[in-house]
DNA sequence: GCCGTTTTCGGCCCGACTGTTTTCAGTCG
């Protein structure tokens, strides 16, 4: 990351090394307290909006760093260190006695940092090729607690590592959950199906599949065959393990799958432990102990008397223990424990927001039709809109540049727009359509269309679509300039993100979203999954900075018009309520009058 | 290494599953 022409860390890397720490230190059996601190504070700076680098230098406040949660002044000496020479002495010293590539793998399964120092200090084996080796040649079956299975079980787990696919986009995981849930669902006595886990919490991606099921047959004296059911489920590829209500299996696309089956009576408790985050439970659990409770998957118990104080609902969980209920999307021990206190003591401030809900959107202002590459008509996408309650879109086709897509020149953008306009007088007030285009920002920042025919348009979305490859200066220049276009009413996709893709453009991210804020041009969120552009983090920034937000579909056809379910999932895990998003003003001339003004 | 309405020391979440074991250590979520 670039900060006043200097080349300095960013807080991912920051992250990353800190997180590094704690592995290289629990392989070399250290107190694991400490290990989770380095856990806890690599979290921490991984959720700030500030880039940590401008904190640490000289002229700037000593106390901003300790300030945040969970990094005191060892770390913040740490975090200094790290800025400053790149490493830290207690990492350099541990890069002495263990290698990088031994954090390689800690990432197969079953190998946590005891069975990898054991192997460095037994077979000196630091990375995952040696150690394939090593158990091929069979050289594990003569170590402590290894036998034939472990080592099948290993190979099997190097096999996989290697053809990793890694994570899932939410809305393939949400795919995988109702076809599972579908097949389990067949099983008499099972009532309830709930993916848990970080899909409910809506992150971007998911790692694995939590599905918490529960019904009569999930009662503990006959939840036995109800687990031989979904041990035997057609699509498990490889089950990894089954126990008395728990089963873990892979698919065929190494989708790690975990269901567990619950009593009724648990079932609060069971969603609330397994939906987490792990570090939203650990604070949750320690603020049970102090009141003299103890909080696991089955209950809420009193400690003195193990009498069941809550379990059935996560609101009377939560409310047993002062707080309001939280939306999961919050639930990642980032002030949503404190917030819910708050808001459980009837405090006016500093209690959890109204969070944005799919209803609270009133309009969509990027979309296509097959004028360029939609697949539907002007009307289609009207009246699909309409269905799905909008109150007003605009049609944003593709501009000249984009030959691929067959885009516009001036004369068909603006004989487009007639067509829009007529199409709006067809509807009769049910829905407004806006005329508008998607222009592209050229090499030095200059749009594909004549000011002339952007004059004639209500939506003007400004994107990159191209030279993804260029340096981060120069791409952000490019936006930048675009921005200055006073056509301009609204940023398209601004970082180029592709989700799970390698090649995302690097822009100066802050930068843009300042200069929009003052100019008054709304920044979109592209609430498409596989175009999915800014995250929670950037979300909270561009609030911070005062952007104007907007979340669209960019719909190609009807159905991408659901899309705005995982916009809006973004936008809550942001904090974000209504009032922060340009696009749920009831009227389009409320959304004109809050949009850039036309010159 | 962090933290504090039991505060500067002594705590730090909880339970299930696996493999190799005869009572448990390591891993996982």
């Amino acid at each position: 990351m670039h900060l006043n022409g200097k080349n300095v860390m960013d807080n991912i890397t920051i992250a990353r090394l800190l997180d590094e720490t704690a592995a290289l230190l629990e392989i070399d059996g250290q107190d694991p307290f400490r290990v989770r601190s380095y856990r806890r504070a690599a979290e921490a700076v991984e959720q700030q909006t500030t880039q940590l680098a401008t904190l640490t230098e000289p002229d700037s406040d000593p106390k901003a760093l300790l300030a945040i949660a969970g990094i005191g002044k060892g770390m913040a000496q740490n975090i200094r260190d790290l800025v400053a020479t790149g490493t830290m002495p207690l990492r350099a010293e541990l890069l002495t006695k263990y290698k990088p590539t031994m954090l390689e793998l800690l990432r197969l399964p079953g190998m946590g940092p005891k069975t990898v120092a054991m192997l460095w200090s037994a077979l000196a084996v630091a990375d995952i090729d040696t150690l394939e080796e090593a158990a091929k040649a069979g050289h594990l079956l003569k170590l402590p607690r290894m036998g034939q299975k472990f080592t099948e079980k290993l190979l099997k787990g190097i096999a996989d590592h290697k053809k990793n696919t890694g994570r899932f986009r939410i809305d393939q995981a949400t795919a995988f959950a109702d076809r599972i849930s579908a097949l389990i669902r067949e099983f008499p006595g099972i009532e309830t199906i709930t993916p848990a886990g970080s899909l409910r919490r809506g992150r971007e991606t998911v790692g694995d599949l939590d599905l918490l099921v529960t019904g009569p047959a999930c009662e503990p004296d006959v939840v036995a065959a109800a687990v031989d059911h979904v041990a035997a489920l057609p699509l498990i590829d490889k089950l990894i393990a089954k126990g008395q209500n728990k089963v873990s299996f892979t698919l065929r696309n190494q989708l790690q799958v975990d269901v567990r089956l619950l009593p009724r009576a648990s079932y609060g408790a069971a969603l609330q432990y397994f939906t987490g985050s792990k570090h939203h439970n650990v604070t949750l659990r320690q603020r049970a102990i102090k009141r003299g409770l103890t909080l696991s998957e089955y209950a809420l118990l009193r400690v003195e008397d193990n009498v069941i104080v809550a379990a059935a609902t996560e609101q009377e969980i939560y409310n047993a223990l002062d707080m309001a209920w939280i939306p999961p999307e919050l639930r990642e021990n980032c002030g949503e424990l404190e917030a819910a206190a708050a808001s459980f003591a009837g405090k006016a401030e500093g209690g959890l927001p109204t969070l944005i809900t799919r209803e609270d959107i009133r309009g969509d202002l990027h979309m296509h039709t097959f004028e360029t590459d939609g697949a539907c008509s002007i009307r289609d996408m009207a009246e699909a809109a309409l269905a799905r309650g909008l109150k007003y879109i605009a049609i944003t086709d593709h501009s000249k540049n984009l030959a691929m897509t067959n885009g516009m020149d001036d004369a068909r953008a603006l004989a487009h727009a007639a067509r829009i306009r007529q199409v709006n007088t067809e509807m009769e007030g049910r829905i407004t359509l806006l005329a508008g285009v998607e222009v592209d920002i050229l090499g030095a920042g200059e749009l594909d269309l004549e000011d002339s025919t952007l004059a004639q348009l209500d939506i003007v979305v400004a994107s990159v679509h191209s030279r993804f490859d260029q340096p981060a200066e120069q791409m952000t220049d490019r936006v930048l300039a675009a921005l200055e276009n006073p056509h301009t009413r609204i940023l398209g996709h601004p970082t180029g993100r592709k989700l799970l893709r390698r090649d995302p453009y690097a822009i100066h991210l802050e930068k843009v979203l300042k200069r929009a804020a003052e100019l008054g041009v709304a920044v979109e969120h592209n609430a498409a999954p596989a175009r999915a552009d800014l995250n929670d983090l950037h979300l909270r920034m561009a609030k911070q900075l005062g952007c104007r937000l907007v979340v669209n579909t960019d719909a190609h056809a009807i159905e991408d018009l659901d899309y705005i379910r995982w916009g809006i999932t973004q936008l809550r895990r942001a904090w974000l309520t209504a009032a922060d998003v340009l696009n749920t003003q009831p009227t389009a001339e409320a959304l004109l009058a809050n949009l850039r003004p036309k010159p």
